[in-house]
DNA sequence: TTAGCTGTTCAGCT
DNA sequence: GAGCTGAACAGCTA
């Protein structure tokens, strides 16, 4: 599931939700999804109070009191849900942290790839994921000479470049297709061989859609949910991505669908020609 | 039924 | 260091 929007979704219930809540035990289910040792885990966070909630590009950042941060991604279908201590547990669900308020957070993950890892506050960028992010997608921070410059040394194909996290945080295979559409850029253009104009153009597209999209409640695809188990909006509003043989809403050429650096890639072959 | 697909990241290799 | 490949896992679809 998970984008930067759709986090960013899930960031804003749950402050909703569980901000100011004092966790007073963890049951692990299913211990890989925790990076480190699951008893020092369980140890360090029974206990402490959700004091904000955070995000960094597709990272959840868990702040408690006392220093300790929990850095959680939901890589592919994880989702939290908040239940009441003794309601059924659903298949799928990997962490609960129950609260002294009897309501419960719990992790949920189809697929088990989520990861979370307990950090010093003061120590959170500095973990490998999130030390190597390029800047948030925001007018302030998506600096476009820095990105001009750092797409002149990539030797990968635009479409990679824009899902390796280095150059701007964030974008995942949805989003990446979608700017790509909207800049009218092809997504095998060698990153290197991208004019001026257009690169300008493809960080307005990355700043203006990623805002549009945290907007709608982020894009629901398959199974994503916000922490209120609500859908996304934001799927009625793709031009390119899943739109395989459909018109394309700008020239009515039918979208294609082809594989670039392994991940499924949709574009329109009249408007985003290879240069 | 089986094979192939899926929104992410990282290790391990060249 | 940078780039490519496959792996982690489960469920859905053709």
């Amino acid at each position: 599931m998970p984008e930067l929007p759709e986090v960013e979704t899930v960031r804003q219930g749950l402050r909703q939700l569980v901000l100011n809540k004092k966790i007073r035990n963890v049951r692990v289910l299913y211990p890989k999804i925790i990076n480190g040792d699951t008893d020092i885990f369980i140890e360090t966070v029974e206990g402490l109070t959700i004091k904000e909630i955070g995000r960094r590009g597709k990272y959840l950042i868990f702040n408690f009191n006392e220093g300790t941060s929990l850095v959680s991604h939901l890589r592919m279908e994880g989702k939290y849900f908040v239940r009441q201590t003794g309601d059924e547990i659903e298949k799928h669900t990997h962490i609960i942290f129950e609260f002294t308020d009897g309501k419960q957070l719990r992790y949920n993950d189809v697929r088990k790839f989520g990861r979370m890892e307990l950090v010093r506050t003061d120590k959170v960028n500095d973990l490998k994921g999130i030390k190597k992010l390029g800047p948030e997608p925001t007018e302030t921070d998506f600096d476009l000479e820095n990105f001009t410059n750092k797409l002149k040394n990539k030797n990968k194909m635009i479409k990679p470049a824009l899902l390796d996290q280095t150059l701007v945080a964030g974008l995942g295979n949805i989003y990446a297709d979608e700017v790509l559409w909207m800049s009218k850029i092809n997504p095998e253009t060698p990153a290197r061989h991208l004019e001026k104009k257009e690169i300008s153009i493809l960080r307005n597209a990355i700043i203006a859609e990623l805002a549009k999209a945290v907007k709608a409640g982020g894009t629901t695809i398959r199974s994503y949910t916000n922490a209120f188990e609500n859908s996304g909006e934001f799927q009625f509003e793709l031009n390119a991505y899943g739109k395989t043989g459909e018109p394309c809403s700008r020239c009515g050429t039918l979208i294609k669908k082809i594989v670039v650096a392994q991940r499924g890639t949709h574009y329109c072959p009249n408007c985003q020609k290879v240069e």
